[in-house]
DNA sequence: GCAAACCGCACTCAAAAGGTGCGGATTCAA
DNA sequence: TTGAATCCGCACCTTTTGAGTGCGGTTTGC
């Protein structure tokens, strides 16, 4: 299907709640009290996105986690490469190949270099899309009211 | 995952072969004579292909499927949708909300509004990317090699 | 009549996504 | 020093979705 995983709206979440609270060090569970999102699993989000640099963390007992850049730097694109790997678009590539020595051969099948276009532009603007962008917008709510998930 | 189904990547190969051979009636065992694709399965797209109205379909000894508009009129965006459905690319709308009236009073929630327009501008390339594209710049290569994929 | 093609329901199988159990390590503060 | 809050990491389960098939039927041309 043609769309995020909810990892990745998880992801974007946690890391525009991060972008919101600027550098502070921020726990899962503001994040889950700020939305009502399963705590373990953006626990699990979050430590994919350290693990591809996007966010540091801080153990302990006030541990947490912060941007690990400004949110100009922090794009669309890395986000969802880390939390979806880049997105192939097509398995053309790897099954899909015409009788009698197609894309093997001569590297254009009627279909992979359009869907390749496709991609590219798609990849594209997921680069350009800062996290910035998806902050500036919206007023600094203050942390709202209490209740996390995982209780459930 | 950000990717295309492959249901849908069957579907544009058939419109893509059904573009070169420009308006003749193609069977869907002569498509699969063309590229290795499962036989049943791309009947199956081809069937609903045609009942979101992208071709026609001629029953009897010598059917098979024909483009039901030019290919200039045949977009990537119209095969995803009759495919997939319309992307909606996260599913913000519906589960995850702010707590304390936030999507649901306020229609501003921090992450649906850009996502809404990724979605948008994705919408955007696809719709404007016709099947005409697709094909143009290939060859119209002769029927190749026989040898159907069902019979695995 | 027979073969080739499309039609349509429903079903199985496999892969992906989403989420959880459980124990551990680290840090802060009383 | 003890305990609570936090992140860490592996492995597992459940649900959803995608891909493909069984099987019989209908339509059409030769």
């Amino acid at each position: 299907m043609l769309q995020l995983t909810k990892r990745t709206e998880y992801g974007l979440l946690a890391l525009v709640h991060l972008a919101e609270r600027e550098g502070a060090v921020v726990s899962v569970r503001e994040i889950c009290e700020r939305y009502p999102l399963p705590r373990r699993t953006v626990a699990e989000v979050l430590k994919e996105l350290q693990h591809a640099g996007l966010v540091d963390s801080t153990r302990g007992s006030n541990g947490g986690y912060t941007l690990a850049r400004t949110p100009e730097l922090l794009t669309l694109g890395d986000v969802v490469s880390a939390l979806e790997g880049a997105p192939p678009l097509t398995t053309c590539e790897s099954p899909i190949v015409l009788k009698g020595g197609g894309c093997e051969v001569q590297p254009m099948c009627p279909i992979k270099s359009p869907i390749h276009r496709v991609r590219e532009r798609l990849w594209q603007m997921l680069e350009h899309t800062t996290l910035r962008s998806l902050v500036s917008k919206t007023a600094h709510v203050p942390l709202g009211a209490p209740g996390a998930v995982e209780s459930n």
